[in-house]
RNA sequence: GGCGCGUUGGAGAAGCGGCUUAACUCACCAGCCUUUCACGCUGGCAUUCACGGGUUCGAAUCCCGUACGCGUCACCA
């Protein structure tokens, strides 16, 4: 077999969305997979919506993920360049042996044409396709057009009649006649190609052996297949993954909720958690686990366990599996990560002091278990923080007012006296003691304790929030709550 | 409208002619663990695979039709 030799091909125009990042993941695990290649080739022939900012933001959307290429703008290689833009002399060489061959041709067709040609099929119920008006123009008529000052697009000339046959490994065996293909257009006015023509002069040169991309793409096949055998060129592997849908089953979009990768980022979400989620977009393993490291992945991954249907983005899935690996990560990780979303929402100064590390520290060792995404820690900070606590219900109420809860409060303050400095096993080991010494047994000395302190009925583990709070805001909450 | 693709439980999703009385995961319910919640563990949760025909000894799996959904028909990618 062949190198394998695979790309993902983002057009720059906007942060990279969940779709790309899926698309350009199932890319990565094949080339790793195979010992292939990866290629990053951007295709900003979109002069009008593609900016180098969401060229940035795609490379860093994929870094994050742990996506890595083996050619690409920023790191060169040996098909160089990566940018399509910077590749425009290439193109032009290309369609003009199109032209020279009679397989393409000049079109002056206005656009107001055009739309008239397409309005007039619609009329009659036909569909709308290339009318075949500049086919056969002779040198006279294009003089006349050039000196009018009109500006040519070039269109591949395509075959009236015959079939395009597609052998998709994804999709199987797809067919398309000829005849819905209108001569279409490979290079604008502006001489900037389109991405159909652009595409396959990309691919061949840098001798990509497999095409995976999104199912979108599917009806465009036949228009690239058309240009590969103009030229006689080996065409790809095709293999189309199907779109990701939201809840509804329409196309993934902002209505349903965060689409880019950035986002995901910024609402707590783990690389690995995405990662693990994207592949399990679409494709699925022969065993039972669906818990996957990046390696594992690389190791099971194969396109034909990519299946047909569309794949639902399913957002609890997501939820539970950031949760899985939010448990399973290091606390100092969390910790890292959880300190700018505290510091954006207002609990810290954005230069940290020791103590106040140790204290996001003890904060995200309470909650780790409970977090399905990082931000999450915002609903647990007024547990942590603040003087005043507010009883949650009536329940909550007659906890306090239960016969025991002065006695209990009187231990704890005491136990709380004669130690030093709070941590978590010290504090476990008072509370147990005044579980003994009062002999009432675990709930009746831990929830009134629990609802003084925080006002909640449910919480992190109390040995936990004892520490976080110190003596002083205990003392503080102890006599806002018990003199109500 | 033409062309292309899809349709399995509350949700995601395997299975692609007999081994399926339809995996697995999430959610939900019950029990256990536990100071609470959460975590974890155990068990329960589709006589049925959009619908209607057909092929076959046998169909979720193959064929045809209908419905619904989605994609695509750009000088966007």
């Amino acid at each position: 077999m062949e190198k394998v030799r695979v790309r993902f091909a983002p057009s720059p125009t906007g942060p990279l969305h969940i779709g790309g990042a899926r698309s350009a993941l199932f890319n990565y695990l094949i080339a790793r997979k195979y010992k292939g290649e990866m290629v990053l080739r951007i295709e900003d022939t979109d002069l009008e919506r593609s900016s180098k900012e969401s060229e940035e933001n795609i490379f860093s959307s994929l870094k994050w993920l742990g996506i890595d290429w083996d050619e690409g703008p920023d790191i060169g290689g040996k098909f160089a360049p990566y940018r399509q833009t910077e590749r425009l002399d290439i193109y032009t060489k290309y369609a003009q042996q199109l032209i020279e061959n009679g397989q393409a041709f000049y079109c002056f067709c206005s656009e107001e044409e055009l739309e008239k040609d397409r309005q007039e099929a619609m009329a009659k119920g036909e569909t709308p396709k290339y009318s075949g008006r500049c086919r056969n123009l002779t040198e006279e008529q294009r003089q006349k057009f050039l000196a009018e000052g009109r500006k040519p697009v070039v269109r591949f000339k395509v075959p009236e009649t015959g079939e395009v046959v597609i052998e998709d490994l994804v999709r199987g065996t797809v067919r398309f006649e000829n005849e819905g293909i209108g001569d279409f257009v490979i290079v604008k006015s502006d001489g900037i190609p389109t991405y159909n023509f652009a595409v396959v002069i990309d691919d061949h040169l840098m001798e990509i052996s497999h095409v995976v991309r999104a199912e979108e793409h599917l009806s465009n096949t036949p228009r690239q297949i058309l240009i590969y055998e103009a030229f006689g060129w080996e065409k790809p592997v095709f293999a189309h993954i199907s779109l990701i849908l939201g809840k509804d089953k329409t196309k993934m979009s902002k209505r349903h909720g965060a689409t880019s990768v950035v986002q995901y980022r910024e609402l707590g979400y783990l690389p690995e958690a995405v990662v693990n989620f994207l592949a399990l977009l679409g494709w699925s393993p022969q065993e039972e686990e669906e818990i996957f490291t990046m390696e594992e992945l690389i190791q099971k991954f194969s396109l034909d366990r990519v299946a047909k249907n569309p794949a639902v983005f399913d957002m609890e899935k997501l939820r539970w599996i950031n949760g899985y690996y939010i448990r399973h990560t290091s606390i100092e990780r969390l910790t890292e990560l959880a300190i700018p979303i505290l510091e954006k929402a207002g609990y810290l100064p954005s230069e940290l002091t020791e103590k106040e590390y140790e204290w996001v520290k003890l904060i995200v060792t309470a909650v780790q278990e409970k977090l399905h995404s990082l931000n999450e820690i915002l609903d647990y900070m007024p547990i942590f923080t603040g003087e005043k606590v507010e009883l949650e219900n009536e329940e909550a109420k007659a906890v306090l007012e239960e016969e025991q809860v002065p006695q209990v409060i009187e231990l704890l303050r005491t136990k709380l006296a004669e130690m030093h400095t709070l941590e978590p096993e010290g504090v476990k080991k008072a509370l147990k003691e005044i579980v003994k010494e009062s002999k009432l047994g675990g709930r009746k000395v831990y929830m009134p304790i629990r609802v003084a302190l925080t006002g909640q009925m449910h919480g992190p583990e109390l040995y936990y929030i004892i520490p976080v709070l110190g003596k002083e805001l205990i003392e503080k909450r102890l006599a806002n709550t018990l003199h109500k």
